[in-house]
DNA sequence: CCCGGAACTTGACAGTTGTCAAGGAAAAAA
DNA sequence: TTTTTTCCTTGACAACTGTCAAGTTCCGGG
C-alpha cells in the first residue's frame, strides 16, 4: 500500500514535472515570438494584440501563459539574457594571442551591431524602462551584471595574453564598452555607415590601453 | 506712399515676431509642464491627458501649440538640452587646480544623480526611443554630441591643469562617463545607497588615468 | 470509447488613447 | 464701441488597450 502510494505519488510528480516543462517551453516560444515585435516596435508601441498578430498565436494564449503584460516582458528579458551573455566566450576560449582575441572580438562585435541591432535596441529600451518600472529592475540589474562579467572575461584574457592585468575595474570597463556600443548602435540605426568601422577603430585603439 | 507701405510692412513684421516669441514662450511653458509628467512616468506611460492633468493646462492646448505628440516631445527634448549641457561649465571656468576641478565636478555629479534622477532617466528613455522612432534621432544625436563636448571640456581642462593632454578620444571619454552615470542612476533608482559614493570613487580613480 | 481537464479561441468589457471640430472667451484692431 | 483674430475649453470620435470569461477543441487516462 505504501509502495503503491509512493509509486502513484512518484508518477504524479513526474507527470507534473513534464507538464511544467511543457508549460515553460511554451512560455519561451511565446516570449521568442514577442521579442520579434518588441524588437521591431519597442516597448512603448508594442501591444499584446500586435505581438499576437505578428506571430502564429492568438492574443488569448498570452494571457493563458502569462499573468499579465509585465510578466511576459520579464520572461522575454530573461530569455534574451541567456542568448546574449555567452556571445564572446568561444573567442575567449580559443584565442591564443592578443591579436587573435582582438580580431575575434571585433568580428563578433561588428556582426552583432549589424545583424542584431533590433534585439539590442530593445535591451537598451528595457533597461531604461527599468528606471521607471520597478518590476523590471531585478532582471535588468542581473543581466547587466552578467554582461559586465562577460566583458571582464574578455579583458582578463586579453591582459593575461600580454602578461598584464586589466588597468581598471570591471564596472568601468563595462561602462566604457557599453557606452561605445550604445552610441554606435544609435548612429548605425540612424543610417551612419561609419558607425561600425569607427567603433572597431576605437575599440582596437582602446584595448591595449585598458588591459 | 512708399514710406507708408514700408512702415506698415515693418510694423506688421514686428508684430509677427512678437507673436512668434509669445508662441514659442508658450510652447516652452507647455514643454516644461510635460517634462514633469514624462520624468515621472516615462515615455511609454505618458499620455497627453495625463500631462494636462498634472499641469495647469487643458489637453486641448497641447494640440493648439503642437502638431502632435512627437512634436511636443521633440520640443521637450530640445528644451531639456539647453539646461543640461552647461551644467559643469562654471566649475570648469573657475577651478584653478586639478583637485578643485575634481571636487567641483564630483559634487555636481552627485547632486545631479540625486536631485535630477527623474530628468535623466527620461533622457535615457528618449535616447532609446530614438533607436525606434526616426523623428527623435536628429535632436537626440545633437544632444549627445553636446554632452560629449561638455565632457571633453572638463577632461581638457583637467589635463591642462596637469600639463597633459587627454589620453583618449572625446567619444570614448563620453562613453565611459555616460556608461558609468547610467549604471549608477539605475542602481540609485533601485534603492542602492552605495550607487552614488561608488560612482564618485570610480570617477576619482579614473580621472588621473584618462587625462 | 468516453470523459475530464488542459490548451486554446473568441468575443466582449471598460477604460484610455490621439485627434479634431465647434464654440466661447479674451485680446487686439478697427 | 464693434469687429476680427488669437487663444483656449469642451466634448465627441474612432481606434486601441489589457483583461477576462464563456465557449470550443484537443488529448491522455480510465
Amino acid at each position: 500500500m505504501a509502495r503503491q502510494a509512493t509509486g502513484a505519488a512518484k508518477r504524479e510528480a513526474a507527470a507534473e514535472i513534464v507538464r511544467d516543462d511543457k508549460f515553460n517551453a511554451r512560455r519561451i516560444e511565446l516570449a521568442e515570438a514577442a521579442l520579434e515585435t518588441l524588437g521591431e516596435l519597442g516597448f512603448a508601441r508594442t501591444s499584446l494584440r500586435e505581438i499576437a498578430q505578428n506571430s502564429a498565436f492568438t492574443h488569448g494564449v498570452f494571457h493563458y501563459y502569462f499573468s499579465d503584460k509585465l510578466d511576459l516582458i520579464c520572461c522575454c528579458v530573461r530569455h534574451y539574457k541567456a542568448k546574449c551573455v555567452t556571445r564572446y566566450d568561444e573567442v575567449v576560449a580559443t584565442a591564443t594571442s592578443r591579436d587573435e582575441l582582438t580580431e575575434g572580438f571585433l568580428a563578433k562585435l561588428a556582426a552583432t551591431l549589424q545583424n542584431e541591432a533590433r534585439m539590442h535596441r530593445l535591451w537598451y529600451d528595457l533597461r531604461s524602462q527599468a528606471m521607471f518600472e520597478a518590476a523590471f529592475r531585478k532582471d535588468v540589474l542581473e543581466i547587466d551584471k552578467s554582461l559586465e562579467a562577460m566583458i571582464w572575461r574578455i579583458a582578463s584574457r586579453y591582459a593575461e595574453l600580454g602578461g598584464k592585468r586589466p588597468a581598471s575595474s570591471p564596472g568601468a570597463l563595462y561602462a566604457l564598452f557599453d557606452g561605445l556600443f550604445q552610441s554606435a548602435l544609435l548612429k548605425h540605426l540612424a543610417g551612419d555607415k561609419r558607425a561600425v568601422p569607427e567603433l572597431l577603430d576605437e575599440v582596437r585603439r582602446l584595448l591595449p590601453t585598458v588591459c
